[in-house]
DNA sequence: GTCTATAGGTGGATAGAC
DNA sequence: GTCTATCCACCTATAGAC
């Protein structure tokens, strides 16, 4: 653990997940990292046992990333404001780094492997419970309400970055679609507001 | 176009679904497809300029059977009925056919080139537009509705699909939560209910 | 820690015989 | 239409010298 070895490590690392973030994870190779880094592909192996293993590190990079993005929404003053604004940065993260949202939610065989994203979610239920105390959301099951949150806005953002949903215009146009969407979806589980139930047969 | 030709032909696209049905689209390759067909990788190519052509028409494939999907929820007796058998058709697709709704959705770089999925999100349009024309939804934008329920049951339906959402239970349990999920995002759109608005501040 | 060299494997695609 | 034979590119991973 010298200062040296792990330098030569995060510099690895920075140059894996630039290759993950601008390529994809589908042709990411070991000796495309070596040669960036100016090294030869065995050189690498002294560092991670193994590809899996360093997109392992990779990917658990991008979970950091999203977390810090919905950290940044816990500034905003009231309960309400700061679940708005975790939907926010979400639609945020996803649209500003792109390929750290593919490689981390829209990956196929690699789907858990890393931090999960357990954490971000956590982060998203804690802002639910919040609202729920503070009762502008009605009680609920607040892992419910929040899988459903998480599902629309997972939803809207990975259907953008397929390119399905290229007829809603630019950036700033999909993102007040979206805003409207969320908002929504959030509404029906305000505490002044009724519906209606499905027949269950 | 001899009958004998079409057959062959047919054969190596069935080859070819199955193994991206089973394996995912990730590490397909044209000499597997000319292994279990019994051929040399060469007369693979007498029939498919490419192993991309091949990929392409495959996935076409997968989109005919959403809209087989889909088209079955149209028998249903009302236009709402028909809505909610859509999203539940929807769903079923996703998963009795997880590896095919991958190769559509959820693949990174080859998003668009075969039928897209318009097809099938007109379906999901024609469903929507009937409500409003029954007055069971209320009257607005029917693509800006279709994309909100379409983002919540893909997004729903890919988290389930990537393992994100494992701790929902079995799929019995899942559909049943889905279904509940779904529905309270359609009631929002319903008449007779009312809802506050975000400020765009 | 890094190198060179190498083993052993995948794959796409083409040429030319039949 | 299918074959064999082949070329070429790329990859993971290891062995052993320095």
């Amino acid at each position: 653990m010298t200062t040296d070895g792990l330098s030569t490590r995060t510099q690895l690392l920075d140059i894996a997940r630039s290759i993950v973030v601008h390529e994809g994870t589908a042709d990411f190779s070991l000796r495309e990292v070596a040669r960036r880094a100016g090294l030869s592909p065995a050189a690498v192996y002294r560092h991670f046992a193994s590809k899996e293993a360093l997109l392992d590190e990779v990917c658990a990079i991008g979970f950091q990333k999203l977390c810090m993005y919905l950290l940044g929404a816990t500034s905003a003053k009231t309960p309400r404001a700061r679940l708005d604004a975790s939907g926010d940065a979400y639609l945020r993260f996803a649209l500003e780094n792109p390929e750290d949202y593919r490689a981390i939610f829209m990956t196929p065989s690699r789907g858990k492997k890393p931090g999960s994203p357990g954490e971000a979610f956590q982060l998203l239920m804690d802002r639910v419970r919040e609202c729920m105390d503070a009762k502008v959301l009605k009680r609920g099951d607040v892992m419910e309400v929040s899988v459903s949150i998480w599902a629309h806005v997972h939803g809207l953002a990975s259907l953008r970055l397929s390119g399905h949903l290229a007829e809603a215009g630019s950036d700033a146009q999909f993102k007040s679609f979206y805003r409207q969407s969320v908002d929504k979806l959030v509404s029906s589980f305000e505490v002044n507001t009724v519906h209606k139930q499905r027949g269950t047969s």
